[in-house]
DNA sequence: CGGCCTATTGACGCTACTCAACATGAGTGG
DNA sequence: CCACTCATGTTGAGTAGCGTCAATAGGCCG
């Protein structure tokens, strides 16, 4: 019996979702939450690896992370991939697929991932009496354009050492906006990954790490990141000090 | 008097401008066309330099371009700018705000550019009758996201040259959807925007042009670009310059 | 313990940047 | 019409940053 209602507690509604406010509209009352929380399918946790979509396939969803991490990538010409994006818990995946019929990028999950399925037709059903959720999934987009301007930038202007500073500027500014710790978190990802994602080889992203530790800026052991100087890390990755931590919105 | 006809001559219907199938939706009927044309703002023609709008500016219309071209870019904290995308005819932009209170980055004119402004909250009211114009946006920001992926793989994977082939072969390919030439063109824009857009030094591009002009690929006079060898570009464009099939097959 | 995968470190080379000189064209004024 | 200037583009020489290749170390799991 306790089983039962255990099963049971894993579907909360979104309105005692703690990471509704990232992923839905501010301004929901309590019928708005349940017709959003009717719709939602959660399926079993994906396992590292597994694809949350892929390039191609049917565009028939909208993704919300629980909790986990997952790699969003397009494939090259030379059959490896490029990643265009990592997403964490209370962010939303697939508006690539927005107005299409196919996605037009894969996602797959870094570790055990659990998600919150949203069926597009369903959506819009409710978006029709709800207006200020496709204004909201419209401020997610413009969100992602504006993010990924910001990373247009990093590529074609910043050194590798900006770079991965910048990144985990990034990382520490989400970590700590979900209520954990801005010094201190685990990388979901490899140094292939991180790599791959800045526009780097793995070497590249390995020296700087032990560079960053020897000036004492951070200190890493395998996954485990610890900045131990905030503001160097800042001026390594660009920024002056009254500039914005950096652009990302990742609601 | 007759002047007076030449003006209003300017202000045609959306229903009568061949663009329209590039910006709304293509299942308007009469109807939809006079609402949307009636909200339409038709201001005198930008020159060269001006702005469309300006990062921080309050958002409050997107724009379609009817001729002409602008840049749309970023400052960066070295106190230059990143280009993130060059637009034409028929593109609309702006979406970078939607959903917010301004916009997220800038666009000038790169010539004498004639603009349609729609107001976005007349749009909004259009859209409540009109579904397929909210689903048309939905459209356009998805492929701008996905159009950025792709910029960002370009950046992070592809050589001086490849990044070059690929910038013409899309122009080419605009160029032609818009009935003009697929083999001859004008760039509109500086090597210096060309430049800054790929994340290359503006002296890589001249000679990367001069190196496909002495391989026959293009013929370059100043501004006018002639592609003579369309395969000879995409092979350029797939792949490194290094990369073992054109090192061993293609000397 | 052994195999495998991920990460680190070093040596070397290449791509593309920087600096600098020069060429060309557009615009201006005499 | 030419001379002048300024903006834009081209070309060359030298170099730095980062990638490639290769060897080694360390963690994880059967």
């Amino acid at each position: 019996m306790s089983k039962v209602i255990n099963i049971k507690s894993i579907k909360v509604s979104c309105s005692q979702c703690s990471l509704s406010q990232l992923c839905l509209p501010r301004n929901l009352d309590h019928e708005d939450f349940e017709a959003l929380s009717s719709i939602v399918k959660r399926e079993r946790p994906l396992l590292k690896g597994e694809p949350l979509f892929e390039l191609g396939q049917p565009f028939k969803s909208l993704f919300a992370i629980r909790t986990g991490s997952v790699k969003v990538f397009l494939p090259t010409n030379e059959g490896d991939e490029q990643i265009v994006g990592f997403h964490m818990p209370g962010e939303l995946l697939g508006f690539d697929g927005m107005g299409h019929d196919s996605h037009s990028c894969s996602a797959v999950a870094l570790e055990s991932t659990s998600i919150c399925e949203l069926p597009y037709n369903r959506l819009q059903d409710i978006a029709r009496e709800l207006p200020s959720l496709t204004e909201h999934f419209m401020t997610l987009m413009s969100n992602e354009i504006a993010d990924e301007h910001a990373m247009m930038l990093m590529l074609a202007k910043k050194s590798a050492e900006a770079r991965m500073a910048t990144f985990l500027l990034s990382l520490s500014a989400r970590f700590s906006k979900r209520g954990f710790s801005a010094r201190q978190f685990n990388l979901t990802m490899s140094r292939h990954d991180i790599a791959n994602y800045l526009g780097l080889a793995v070497e590249t992203v390995s020296r700087i790490m032990t560079h960053m530790q020897d000036a004492g800026i951070i200190n890493v052991d395998r996954r485990f990141v610890s900045i131990e100087n905030m503001d160097g890390l800042r001026g390594l990755a660009g920024f002056t000090s009254t500039s914005p931590v950096c652009a990302e919105h990742h609601e």
